[in-house]
DNA sequence: CCCGAAACTTGATGCAGATCAAAGTGCATC
DNA sequence: GATGCACTTTGATCTGCATCAAGTTTCGGG
């Protein structure tokens, strides 16, 4: 695998900047991020942080999809965050994690020096107001998941995923169209992410495609044929 | 029932001054906050907030224990957060909620209109701060839940929040001893926290107690006789 | 002290999803 | 265009927990 090359951008085109912990941020007070700010990037696969490593970084992820795992000692694992561009990697306030964080796919990270991250963030109401927005949306969508981890069944599980998938990728402009979408994931992982084993997810995904719910075009790539159904098979009340 | 006096506390003598979102403010912002809060109590079941009322409050726990609570269409309802003294509960920047909060316990709250504590959230770092460190908090027991409603079997799931149960009310000053606890809740409580159904609460229960690891003294009170046998069961690595 | 309801326990049975096993598919490399 | 490997699908069987169904204990109120 070649190495992925360094990139550099500046604030102003970056494509999170609306979005991720800086935001809320003046331009003298991006001028302070851009100081402390360097690139990461990371292949599919590869291990970002690993859980009990002293954390001297947090980030911002800019481009691609992370996921944060829990691993018990028998090797069972369960997905516990995924993240996507915007999100924030790391806890001011902790030098350590509780979780590994592996990209799902490349990605590149906009990384800042934990301390001087956490000086900044205690002299930029900003800065910290905007990253308690993220850590409580995360929450929410934490809690969402304990829903589904805790009463949904399997098909539940893989109808809500798949909806998850089709709302976020949703663009305004093609709103009635049925884009084809892609799964940033194996089997193994989704069943990691849903709290099933692969060979459930495959048979879940199969039925769907048998009753025209959805339907791929390669193991990585479908459409969804009916919204509607899709959203029925979730077991959430948000189609009515 | 009787109805609950209101009862009135300066923050100096407040239980939850050290640890709940006002821990770090100055007199002057405890001043400012005094002047928008009210008490309010709340009898065991009784419902707090309802998933999208509209939310004109904003609260931390003082007393009691509290939960949060999703509920699917069909009846099937999950847990999703336990709120302890020092908790907070509410969300800034939204007026409204995704679940039902209800007292488990009697419970008192220290509210604060929603909008005046928004303002003072933007004005006072300390708060905002303090808020933020809540959240992540919240959101790092969210990923452990995750992984035990995911991953863990019934035994697990019930050895992990006896533990739990054990490590949080364990006083520092008692630390050798088997302090009788209490469970806050009835088998069907914690089976909507753990997602199991009540019967299955109630077998891995008595399967603990026949084991020697717990002994109940009444169904809501009882001691852990084996603290090392309980640590095992929860699959946790937390005893190596 | 008795009654009734709520909370809890225990037993019998069923089934969704795990586990075990094997075959199929796509794609990178030689 | 053959080889090997990672990923996926499909089938057969097993099992942990849900479900269904009685009982039992506890406790508040008349």
């Amino acid at each position: 695998m070649p190495p992925i090359p360094k990139i550099h951008v500046t604030c102003d085109a970056c494509p999170i900047r609306h979005r991720a912990v800086c935001s809320r941020c003046s331009d003298d007070e991006i001028a302070l991020l851009d100081k402390i700010k360097t690139y990461r990037s990371f292949a599919a696969g590869e291990p970002i942080l690993w859980r009990g490593e002293p954390l001297d970084m947090v980030a911002s992820l800019v481009k691609g999809v992370a996921n944060l795992t829990k691993t018990m000692e028998d090797g069972r694992t369960q997905m516990v965050g995924l993240l996507l561009p915007s999100d924030f990697i790391g806890r001011p306030g902790r030098s350590e994690i509780a979780f590994d964080v592996t990209a799902t796919t490349d990605v590149t990270l906009c990384c800042f020096d934990r301390l001087a991250f956490e000086k900044l963030l205690s002299e930029t109401p900003n800065l910290s107001q905007r990253l308690m927005e993220l850590a409580l949306d995360e929450l929410d969508a934490a809690r969402d998941w304990m829903l589904l981890l805790g009463r949904k069944t399997a098909r539940e599980k893989i109808a809500s995923f798949v909806e998850m998938l089709a709302r976020r990728s949703q663009q305004p402009d093609i709103l009635e169209a049925n884009p084809v979408m892609q799964l940033p994931m194996t089997r193994d992982q989704i069943a990691n992410f849903l709290g099933l084993t692969l060979e459930t997810v495959s048979r879940q995904l199969t039925a769907l495609k048998k009753e025209g719910v959805i339907s791929f075009s390669d193991r990585r790539h479908f459409e969804v044929t009916n919204l509607r159904a899709l959203k029925m098979a979730t077991g959430d009340d948000t189609f009515i």
